[in-house]
DNA sequence: ATTATCTATAGATCTATAGATAATGC
DNA sequence: ATTATCTATAGATCTATAGATAATGC
């Protein structure tokens, strides 16, 4: 057919294509013959759009790990349920592709994410947090996020209520039990407590002494 | 020279090598051929000590997630300090072989580690724990654990005395003096007050209620 | 007879390039 | 002339099996 009256690809459709492909099949299973496949065309076609293989893992991991819109939040937030919005966010996006995880993991090299850190800190200084305290919340929180996020199914999928295969009451009484507890909250309402309590250890820890105020506020039951 | 005189392989060698050149290569790069080379034998005789390849990678993960020696604490000592040492072996074993990471993912599915949970559990409820806490606890840690040791790098390589690249204080000023402040501590040492921040924040959160000692002791600065 | 290696190889990929071809824009 | 697709293919893998071979144990 050679060149088609309308272009099929656009390098954003591939990327797109190429982020479906790989959380329905995984990583390992990712080729290029695949991925023209499943976009209707054939591989070379996709070497117009992307030089090689690698330089589409690259686009495939910024796009996950970017949000679609920016967060807005009220001009009085404390500084906690900002990083709260956008440590749900990212969570969100990673867990959608959990399989793409690695290549964030991959291809998102610490040294070209300072500009980010850089501005997370300023916001946090600008909010009284003391120098000391902002590596332990940016750092405890992305860990806390990715760590969460490549787990992917978490408790609530363990409660009865949840997707996920129930511990055995007799086998595991005590896990069952304390899984019980949870029962009605969501993935990301647990996740949410977690950055909470994350959160409240920073505040209540013996080397809080500059926040503006006293506790984060907790989920309600 | 068909079969040596004495045997070259064992399961475990295979295995080892295979980690070492996951850890060096990394996943991708990973291969029977390769991992046979590295050896000094032919891809089919790894075939007479694995099945598959498959069968392989599970016990390559197997290996990285399992502790060469279990954990001895003495007898006093809080449920805290159990979980951290815990937490902190589990996070070196990772570190140490981070391109296995995704291994684990894959090939340790929640539902076989109800026993594990669930003997965590019954040490927390022991130790007075209540059960609305312990979900809390065993998820958030295994999450900080996992995300620490995926990020790998971290806050600590950055400041002045790490390996890694420093962000330029002229760019990047408060991140800079940020990083300042964690000057002197390992990575191991960060990671640890990671922990001690969530479990203060379990501790001292407004859940708390049955809590044997009020705080978690802090390291030392 | 069994074991642990080997050689040889079928069969299925994959990445990436060269060069043809048809549609479009100037 | 340029663009976006195609066909064809070189060249390099890889996984896994069949079957040979030499050392060992009975």
């Amino acid at each position: 057919m050679a060149r088609p009256k309308n272009a099929s690809l656009t390098a954003e459709k591939v990327v797109d294509a190429a982020i479906a492909l790989i959380g329905e099949r995984g990583l390992e299973a990712f080729s290029m013959p695949k991925l023209a496949a499943e976009l209707g065309v054939r591989a070379p076609s996709l070497y117009h759009y992307f030089a090689d293989k690698e330089s589409l893992l690259v686009a495939v991991a910024r796009m996950v790990a970017t949000p679609e819109a920016p967060t807005t939040m009220p001009e009085d937030a404390h500084w906690s349920e900002y990083l709260i919005t956008q440590s749900v966010a990212l969570r969100r996006r990673i867990v959608r592709y959990p399989q793409c995880a690695p290549l964030l993991v991959r291809y998102m090299p610490r040294e070209k994410m300072f500009g980010e850190y850089e501005q997370l800190c300023q916001f946090l200084a600008a909010s009284g947090v003391p120098a000391s305290l902002q590596v332990s919340i940016v750092d405890g929180m992305t860990a806390l996020t990715l760590g969460a996020a490549i787990l992917g199914e978490n408790a609530a999928d363990y409660a009865d209520s949840g997707d996920g295969p129930s511990p055995d009451p007799v086998e595991h009484p005590t896990l069952r039990r304390a899984l019980d507890t949870i029962e009605g909250l969501s993935s990301d309402e647990l996740f949410e407590t977690f950055l909470r309590t994350y959160l409240d250890g920073v505040l209540g820890g013996s080397a809080c002494s500059a926040t503006p105020t006293p506790a984060v506020r907790r989920l309600p039951r």
